[in-house]
DNA sequence: CCACTATTGTGTATATTTGCACAAATAATG
DNA sequence: CATTATTTGTGCAAATATACACAATAGTGG
């Protein structure tokens, strides 16, 4: 059996479509098409298609594809019909409001942990939590199991904390910092720095 | 005389490296090569030099690239020897946290104005500046002749916000708010929407 | 000044990604 | 029930992106 693997390029999209498809449920519509996806999101219709008919024929012709039976099954290929949790390090401006943001859960992503290294911020609270030494990070993480997190440290900071999620077990991190982070094989890291994306834009002014 | 047109996913990429040079630059290095770059940033040294070369040439053979001519190079190209101002909207907790964030000014990006809907916010001060109320937004970045913004505003508002961003002469939009806006040629706007990042990784698990 | 090492810029090959276009299937209409 | 309008899934072609590999050049050390 020739388990073709499928293009991270292709992967990356799914998020984009699922987000879409649950806009429109939310909008009360039941059935879209390749084409009214791809206007919203400016991607061709074959290519909808294509990056779908990689997983499964999920459409039928004529008609096009159930809103909600298409949102379910990309949930399942993204791993994401059960929850997971988050851990985040650094409670800053930025860490906070991360932490504050209502927008997380209700897509199934838990924050359950923040940490940070400066006297003054731990104990306190932000939302339910309470913020916790980064000094037992490792060890909480561990014995929590978590495979997710967000770092939103200064730039300084975020390799040698990077260093630590790996040793704690965790898999995947966003990472907010401006710096390239190195990690082993088999740890995905991705990257928001918005100053990359004005510089990207700035180009073709 | 052939202009080719350089691929958006090279200019995506020399933001990356213009901020790995910038870095390098604080360390005190002075010279780089591309097979340096490329370990650092995960990409084959001989894409750095193809990209690289779409603009001219800009190493030495046998010792590689001065990193502060480079970076001064990839300003250029970028446009962003200039520093921009730029508008957020929104106030929220996101909107707070990145009228906070000090990160954008060192790169050339000035927050100039603030704006929301909330009265409860209207006149209250991030910083240096007011939140004004955006009943005057239209008006107010029209004059002040800003071309970037950022949204930070509850999702079901995103699209009309960047209706007005558009009419008021606004050409880069970055949209934290995890909705597909449409918006006309010419016009261009970058996603940040951290569950997208995460639903990526989970397919991985 | 010769041999050796390092590293660029690039022509070419390979690999990947996108788009075209059409048969097949479905629904709608009269 | 025949006709028309839609829309999928996909084989194949085209376009794009990446990697290879090497001549050319620069520095280093004897």
């Amino acid at each position: 059996m020739a388990t073709k693997t499928i293009p991270d390029i292709v992967i990356g999209r799914l998020p984009v479509y699922l987000r879409t498809l649950q806009y429109m449920l939310e909008e009360g519509r039941q059935v879209t098409s390749s084409q009214e996806l791809g206007e919203r999101l400016g991607f061709s219709a074959a290519q909808i298609r294509k990056d779908l008919s990689q997983f499964g024929e999920f459409g039928k012709q004529g008609t096009g594809y159930n809103i909600r039976f298409l949102a379910d099954k990309l949930q399942e290929i993204l791993n994401v019909k059960r929850d997971w949790d988050v851990v985040l390090v650094g409670a800053g401006d930025l860490g906070s409001a991360l932490a504050s943001y209502q927008g997380f859960a209700n897509r199934g992503f838990h924050i359950k942990m923040i940490f940070d290294n400066e006297q003054g911020k731990i104990g306190a609270k932000i939302g339910n939590f309470k913020i916790q030494d980064s000094v037992h990070m490792v060890k909480e993480i561990q014995a929590a199991g978590i495979k997710i997190a967000m770092i939103a440290v200064p730039t300084s900071d975020a390799q040698e904390v990077a260093d630590q999620l790996v040793k704690a077990g965790v898999r995947a991190i966003v990472n907010y910092a401006p710096v390239n982070l190195s990690v082993p094989q088999g740890v995905r890291v991705e990257y928001i720095d918005p100053v990359i994306h004005m510089q990207h834009m700035t180009y073709y002014n």
